[in-house]
DNA sequence: ACTATCACG
DNA sequence: ACGTACGTGATAGTC
């Protein structure tokens, strides 16, 4: 059996992974999608092939040329992109971690490095491989080295492979003559620039019958086609310098020892490091077998496993001194459900104690001593306890964390008001974020188990992983303070966020009550329809199918039933509802398709998958997300019950099965179009704000101010536009999306545009300079100084600069609103807390707060709930409600 | 795990 | 010339 080498062409698999992988970036805004797109595909071929050796060979980045008319035309190439350039110092950097010989020399192109190390290896009896994105290197295909390109292909990643026999299949010459074809036919991909008007065809034929270049330019007279011939003549020295720089230089004078190149230790410690930073998870799993986690701080070193309740006790004690002397502590409680499996207490690097429940050590004891710390430190007011998701384990606090509010500080919520944009805030981000440590994640530690299992299992897990929480926590939690103090955002979190958490756990915890059998009655109705619906749709269609599935519907639509085209098309016909409607007029059929849609979602989604969520009190007790969205706004999950439907009059029918429980009315209040308010503040613009202190209907207004008529003669379709055009700005304007919205054109939307920009001159220059300060700082910021970082903003990609741009206008609108309602749903908490009140707000829906009232509190709570909403903040222009009552949601909103 | 669709603000 | 409105989450189908 020979030996075996893959040699991989380092810049054009990094360039295709680039283009063919969407934008990754990790904790520190690194770009990492090429390297990952990268290794990805060298890890493919090393398991496929298994191969004893190993080369990656780039291009010097300083730029080089063989040929002083090269130089023009290295010229004219554009610049590579900057999030890919970034990358290529790091992927040399990581593929050499992994001990992998990466060469590169100047003077000399990858391809000359590649061929030059494919010859020789394959003269000494190697197997050779050679990886690359594009067709330069067939011209190396002998009988021991065969040229692999893969692919991508609808996310399927093919390769293909040449041999001499494949080029000659393909291209009717061999390796060696394919770079005389390619001096006649070019290369746009590589500055080649060949006889202009000789295509792949032509010079193939060509090819065939002279074999080289040379031989051509003797039989110039009789080449055909004239066409052809007449192009070769007339740029001659052009084609000389094609086969000149198509040919790939086989006698690099490099230095290379395929020993030293042979497969060594990929997964190390260092090699770890760079998987992790660079947040390649997938691939983690390949450092499984090696020791890799020597490399992790101290903690488990330090960590002490508490057994015996008299160190317990000495723990607590130290504790509570700690507390007294202003020290922080950082602590975790594992948990599940309400039960308590232990708690760790850190009080320094070397002080992390974690105290399992056992013995005299019970849960009651454990709840105890946090109970204890809160109390104290709550009257030190300092925030001495640090913890991450703080609002997950309140709930088994009982009701004591509720009046220690300024006892905690939760690091995932800093974390996120530093930077809203990471997917996760868990320990271990937060410990690579700002203590540039790797710790084990969770995930890492214990898996999917319950923890019921996880604790007869891996103890030891379970004490790391507490242990990890607890230190990170204490020593991130200064880091995360003094952050938000630079950014002023000190405010945001202390004044707004932290005890929001407390508001939102109450919400969770308090729930909605839902009327189980109403809920079921509206799912078998809507199961009755359905059925009906579905044997007609069959028989209209002449067979059966899976009417849910976009792929067998758009067959059915488009292709048996002929319809015409919506033309979108991605893996498909779309069938999405706006196509759909265009077509609903035609045919009666598609009308019943968008019904069936709209019946199936509303089982599926609202009445079946309500349903599992009702617990034992007949309520759901929902999740509101504190560190989700991007902008600042709170999410809602298991279930999501901020998108209840309200549009339809069917789907809406639904708000009937959600009722307060007995003795109570539900209060529902939302803001008349809080963001167009917000709008008219931030941008001072006179006219703007003097039309909203005056007039309700604030599109109406808009219409007539825009379009120069008096207020009551506004047509239904001027204030239609108007209202279109409002949302634009809020969204971000553009011409494009305003026309679709309005089905126009986009020269008429964007007349309206330029037409409300006159109107109001203050809005154009508010949100030009929204845009502009956001791409000099990086970041946009709402009233309240929430910042929202926008990457995109630098982006060379114009879409995703654009869409930078149009995120620079919503994020402070929408982050304000965000911001406001907080603000709102901590007084109307805080003043039914004081009031010593049994109602409760229960839900909130971005602009709505629904409060639980009871009957003989409505009037006190009414007024709770107007001043907690209207006065949360005194804008230039008055901040309205709409404010109902009603047995249910459907009646009360 | 990813895509398409659709529910809400 | 590029190809879109901003922010979410759940479900079903497909890979």
């Amino acid at each position: 059996m020979s030996e075996k080498l893959i040699l991989i062409d380092g810049h054009s698999i990094l360039n295709r992974a680039f283009f063919g992988i969407p934008d990754l970036t990790n904790s520190e805004g690194i770009h990492t999608n090429a390297m990952y797109g990268f290794l990805n595909i060298m890890f493919k071929f090393i398991d496929e092939e298994q191969p004893d050796y190993l080369t990656v060979a780039f291009d010097v980045s300083a730029p080089t040329f063989r040929h002083e008319t090269y130089e023009a035309y290295k010229g004219t190439r554009k610049p590579m992109a900057p999030e890919l350039k970034q990358q290529v110092p790091l992927i040399k950097e990581l593929l050499k971690s992994m001990n992998i010989t990466v060469l590169e020399k100047a003077g000399y192109e990858a391809d000359d490095i590649i061929g030059t190390i494919a010859k020789e290896s394959a003269a000494k009896g190697v197997e050779v491989s050679v990886i690359s994105g594009d067709r330069d290197l067939l011209q190396l295909a002998e009988e021991h080295i065969q040229i692999r390109i893969p692919k991508t292909k609808k996310g399927v990643t093919e390769v293909e492979n040449y041999f001499p026999e494949d080029v000659e299949a393909l291209y009717g010459v061999t390796p060696l003559e394919f770079i005389d074809m390619k001096a006649l036919m070019g290369d746009a991909s590589d500055n080649i620039p060949g006889a202009p008007g000789v295509g792949p065809k032509t010079a193939s034929a060509i090819i065939q019958k002279y074999h080289s270049i040379d031989n051509v330019f003797e039989h110039l007279d009789e080449l055909t086609p004239p066409k052809a011939r007449k192009s070769i003549s007339e740029n001659a020295e052009q084609v000389k310098l094609s086969r000149f720089l198509a040919e790939i230089n086989i006698h690099v004078p490099i230095e290379y020892n395929l020993e030293s190149a042979a497969l060594d230790n990929f997964y190390n410690p260092q090699s770890y490091e760079l998987f992790k930073r660079y947040n390649f998870k997938s691939m983690l799993k390949r450092f499984e077998d090696v020791d890799v986690q020597e490399k992790e701080p101290d903690i488990y070193k330090n960590m002490a496993v508490v057994e015996e309740f008299g160190r317990a006790e000495e723990i607590a004690e130290r504790a509570a001194k700690l507390i007294d002397d202003k020290s922080n502590i950082g602590f975790s409680l594992i948990f599940e459900d309400k039960s308590i499996y232990g708690l760790c207490l850190c009080f320094s690097e070397s002080e992390i104690y974690f105290m399992p429940r056992q013995g005299f050590v019970t849960e009651e004891y454990l709840k105890g001593i946090l109970k204890k710390l809160a109390a104290a430190s709550s009257a030190n007011k300092a925030r001495q306890l640090i913890t991450a998701n703080l609002k997950e384990l309140l709930w088994v606090f009982d009701d004591v964390a509720e009046v220690c509010q300024e006892a905690f500080m939760d690091v995932s919520l800093g974390a996120y008001l530093i930077n809203p944009n990471n997917e996760s805030y868990e320990p271990d981000r937060i410990a690579a974020e700002y203590l540039k440590l790797t710790v084990a994640s969770k995930a890492e530690l214990i898996g999917r188990e319950s923890l019921n299992e996880a604790l007869m299992i891996h103890c030891d897990e379970l004490a790391k992983c507490a242990c990890i929480a607890g230190f990170v926590s204490l020593k991130a939690g200064p880091v995360i303070l003094s952050e938000l103090e630079n950014e002023n955002m000190l405010s945001l979190f202390e004044d707004i966020e932290m005890p929001l958490l407390f508001v939102l756990y109450s919400m969770e915890r308090e729930g909605v009550r839902v009327d189980k059998d109403g809920l079921s009655e509206y799912g078998k109705m809507l199961g009755e329809r359905i059925e009906i619906l579905e044997k007609e749709i069959y028989s209209e269609a002449g067979e059966e199918f899976n009417i849910n599935s976009p792929k067998q519907l758009g067959v059915i639509l488009f292709d048996k039933m002929k319809m015409p085209n919506g033309k979108k098309t991605k893996s498909g016909y779309s069938t999405a509802a706006d196509v759909l409607d265009k077509l609903a007029p035609d045919y009666p059929f598609v009308k019943k398709i968008l019904e069936y849609r709209q019946l199936t979602k509303l089982k599926s989604t609202y009445s079946d998958g309500l349903a599992v969520y009702i617990s034992g009190d007949g309520r759901i007790h929902g999740k509101f997300n504190q560190t989700i969205t991007a902008t600042g706004r709170i999410s809602s999950t298991e279930p999501n019950l901020q998108n209840i439907p309200i549009r339809m009059e069917l789907g809406k029918q639904i708000r009937k099965v959600f009722i307060p429980k007995e003795g109570c009315v539900f209060l529902d209040a939302d803001y008349s179009q809080i963001e167009l308010r917000i709008l008219a503040h931030m941008s001072k613009d006179e006219k703007l704000i003097e039309a909203y202190n005056s007039a309700e209907d604030i599109h109406r207004i808009t219409a007539s101010q825009v379009f120069g008529v008096p207020f009551d003669e506004v047509s239904d379709l001027q204030r239609r536009n108007a209202k279109a055009v409002n949302f634009g700005i809020i969204y971000g304007i553009s011409s494009f999306g305003l026309s679709q919205d309005l089905s126009i054109s986009r020269k008429e939307a964007n007349d309206y545009i330029n037409q409300y920009f006159q109107t109001y001159p203050g809005i154009k220059g508010y949100i030009d300079s929204m845009v502009e300060d956001a791409k000099r700082t990086g970041y946009s910021l709402t009233m309240f100084n929430r910042r929202r970082p926008i990457p995109e903003l630098k982006s060379s990609n114009f879409m995703q600069r654009s869409f930078g741009e149009r995120v620079a206008m919503n994020a402070p609108i929408q982050g304000t609103a965000a911001d406001i309602i907080k603000l709102a749903m901590i007084r109307v908490y805080d003043a039914l807390k004081e009031g010593g009140y049994k109602s409760r707000l229960i839900l909130q829906v971005h602009d709505e707060l629904l409060v639980e009232t009871y009957l003989d509190e409505l009037d006190d709570v009414k007024r709770i709930v107007t001043d907690g909403m209207k006065n949360a903040v005194h804008l230039s222009v008055p901040l309205e409600i709409d404010l109902k009552q009603g047995k249910n949601w459907f009646e009360a909103h």
